[in-house]
DNA sequence: GCTATATTTTAGTCCAGACTAAATTAAATT
DNA sequence: AATTTAATTTAGTCTGGACTAAAATATAGC
């Protein structure tokens, strides 16, 4: 029985099953975990061995990888800790979410199920995290929210944010100078072609200009 | 300039200073480390060696180790952050003085100095930890208590438990159900000879038996 | 002072997980 | 279809930190 799962594994299968969740859908390669992970692609392909061998994924040589479901559910487990984590230090510490990715990234692998029950309960038993994401239930479930990103909202629409990315810490604190929250209004006045910025109404307040790339980061609900 | 301590390196420095202050004052050896870190002896050697390069304690062949103020000032931030962690949490997370230790020892090489920052201002700065023991200052200061064991306390004495030793979960949990806690007063009734149990009086209640393992972990103030 | 025993160190191995360089395969262009 | 380029895998290396077995040293008893 190989129960032996390590750190680095974990890891491994967090960004891989975030990978899978990407808009395109298209396949997880090995240089995009590499790339993700900041490693070599030759260690991406060493530890996907390593992965197939014990059944969490499924590897097609030189077109990428998919999890397995047992892959998925430690997948799962790890985006559980991780999103708990960064709810807590948020809510009990005071942290701003462009700090607890950083963070939750050190602790997570640190703690038991023990204390992630805890701080569950502390939080009473919250199904959002601090960027708005879907936490994962103790069993592996994880809803899907369906909202859409801001980028794609049409002209003139109206919608509220509902959640952001939580890996880039300086486009967070962005968020935040320009009052992007969760919660907040936004009405789409006029996108620029080429790729160019969209004109946006914050709240009831003031207008502002916003790139593309941070938009595409920020996820809506329309209004009807 | 060398600045990289490993966790495993801090783990041996921790362990090294405690060893430097028992009671006995005896030298610290290399089997005693390898022994209370539950590791082989050459293991050891191996790390103090790498711990004698960096100058972090002096290593004299055969005899034992000492640490330099550079290992203590090392050996100290590692024991403030697991004793400021353990007092968390059993102040924030309800945890009882028996689990904490484990649970510590898991995240204190996960903790950044932020975090280490919030949970002190959390806990209100404090300078005692979840079992008594008195928690180094950030510029790794280290106040001594000179609390007595209760195995060295006469017989006909009174005093008050202190501080308890955290290694020992089990120990910690007979000490709960024995009603021994910190502020207890208990009074010496009789000690029996060849090692055998002393005969207290705990609080204003119920007598009992005590081992003498388990009177040498409890450090107490004599009232006069 | 010699010998038995215990402790410590040395020497060499293993493992995980990173790396680089080279070889292979796939995709894109002509 | 042949060639160029990009992505991936293989092969082999390195590092930290553990291990065992063997050698060296220290201590105790006579």
């Amino acid at each position: 029985m190989e129960e032996s799962i390590s750190h680095a594994m974990e890891d491994y299968l967090r960004t891989i099953y975030k990978l899978g969740q990407r808009q395109d859908g298209g396949p997880v390669t090995t240089s995009l975990i590499a790339e993700k992970m900041d490693l070599s692609p030759a260690s991406a392909t060493n530890m996907i061995k390593k992965l197939a061998e014990l059944n969490l994924l499924a590897h097609a040589p030189y077109k990428g990888v998919e999890l397995t479901n047992s892959g998925t559910k430690i997948a799962l487990e790890t985006i559980r800790h991780h999103r708990l984590l960064e709810l807590y230090l948020t809510q009990a510490l005071g942290y701003s979410w462009d700090e607890v990715d950083a963070e939750a990234d050190r602790l997570e692998h640190a703690i038991s199920e023990d204390f992630e029950d805890r701080i569950d309960a502390a939080l009473g038993y919250p199904t959002v995290g601090a960027h708005g994401e879907s936490i994962p239930s103790k069993q592996g479930n994880i809803e899907y929210s369906g909202y859409r990103p801001l980028a794609d909202l049409q002209v003139g629409k109206t919608a509220v944010i509902r959640e952001v990315s939580d890996r880039n810490p300086e486009m967070l604190r962005y968020m935040d100078e320009m009052g992007l929250q969760l919660g907040t209004d936004v009405e789409i006045r006029s996108k620029e072609p080429f790729k160019g910025p969209l004109q946006l109404k914050i709240g009831t307040g003031r207008d502002c200009s916003l790139g593309l790339e941070v938009a595409q980061h920020i996820f809506v609900e329309q209004i009807a």
